[in-house]
DNA sequence: TTGCATAGTTACAGACCGGTAACACCCTAG
DNA sequence: CTAGGGTGTTACCGGTCTGTAACTATGCAA
């Protein structure tokens, strides 16, 4: 009946966990302030008691994405420990699952769309997330042992973002099908050498 | 001093260009049609005589968009007639000057991330264009004589697609400076199978 | 019980949004 | 010269936006 999110919790939590979630789904001027804090079971003072302005509350969100893209790293390491090969196709099939997950892309990148001032805070730490994964992605490849590890991660990373993209532009039918496949292949012919 | 755009044409052209440019540059949610009629040097009343509404209009600019994109492939064919593989060199080195040009992403990924509501008219528009660009892209590898055509003009496609998000959010110095060097290498690599 | 921080409520300010009505103007075709 | 279509101008409508003020209710801690 609620809205999951609403339950028991601090309100401030509350608008952060609504606001991420409608943003994801609307985009960000989509949605405004009373919207958010309406499904979030608060009202609006509260929500400016808390952040203050809506520009803030955008870049708590995007703070919050970062920060479960990171547990979604360190649960690669958990699961294959040591095993950096293991954890580059767990990487491979996490990202494939995203693609499949709803029609909507990188909350990041979408936002970058939206939010063109180029002063604008949210920017700031966009690219810093961006840059964050990205090395994440390097480290990873070449302690797998992998030649030209900044190359081929720097591939994998276009080809899934450009994948995102391909599914909210013409669906999970397009391009994006062949993800993996390319993913794979790439990671083998760079392997090989 | 003027807008360049303003000068001697009929309203209805300018509107949509003055439209083009700012939908472009400052996103769709973040233009009004007050602020896009004073930049055509005319006024909202005659927007709304040629277009019966926004949405329209962002519709009409996306199909523009498209024409643009269609005389692109046509100047490849002029430059380079019959020459199917030249052809795909051109894109490769169009695809990277665009990426530099400005550090706005496709218009129409853009116009994707912004516009949610599924029924949205500009969605079916979107759609039909990417679709319509692969099919460009896929003809053109098969015409010169590459196996597994489709799976190199998704994998093109999403490369692309994937470094104008990137440019758009950490900028032309991140993993898209070596977008000419992976498709150069893609395309020698599946002609040497 | 008293005191205080947190949260909810109502109302509002000021700006901007998309869209329309009514009317004055010009330019060109007949 | 005149009629009419395309255009410009002004004012407005109802709605929504971010953000604030003033006040009330609640719950917890000393």
């Amino acid at each position: 009946m609620t809205d999951g999110v609403v339950e028991r919790s601090r309100p401030r939590d509350r608008i952060l966990e609504t606001a991420r979630d409608m943003f994801h789904k609307h985009g960000i001027k989509g949605v405004g302030v009373d919207a958010i804090t309406e499904a979030a079971g608060t009202n609006k003072m509260t929500l400016y008691r808390h952040f203050e302005s809506k520009d803030e509350l955008i870049v708590e969100c995007l703070r919050a994405n970062a920060a479960k893209a990171g547990a979604m790293w360190e649960a690669f390491e958990v699961e294959f420990p040591g095993d950096k090969l293991a954890q580059l196709h767990a990487w491979v099939r996490k990202a494939a699952a995203m693609l499949n997950a709803d029609g909507r892309g990188c909350d990041m990148a979408n936002a970058a769309a939206e939010l063109t001032e180029p002063d604008h805070p949210a920017r700031l730490v966009i690219k810093e997330l961006k840059e964050a994964q990205r090395h994440r992605l390097v480290t990873l490849c070449r302690d797998a042992g992998i030649g030209q590890a900044e190359l081929l991660a720097d591939t994998l990373s276009l080809l899934f973002e450009g994948a995102r993209v391909s599914v909210q532009t013409v669906g999970t039918e397009g391009p994006s099908t062949q993800f993996v496949r390319m993913a794979e292949g790439l990671i083998a012919s760079f392997r090989a050498r």
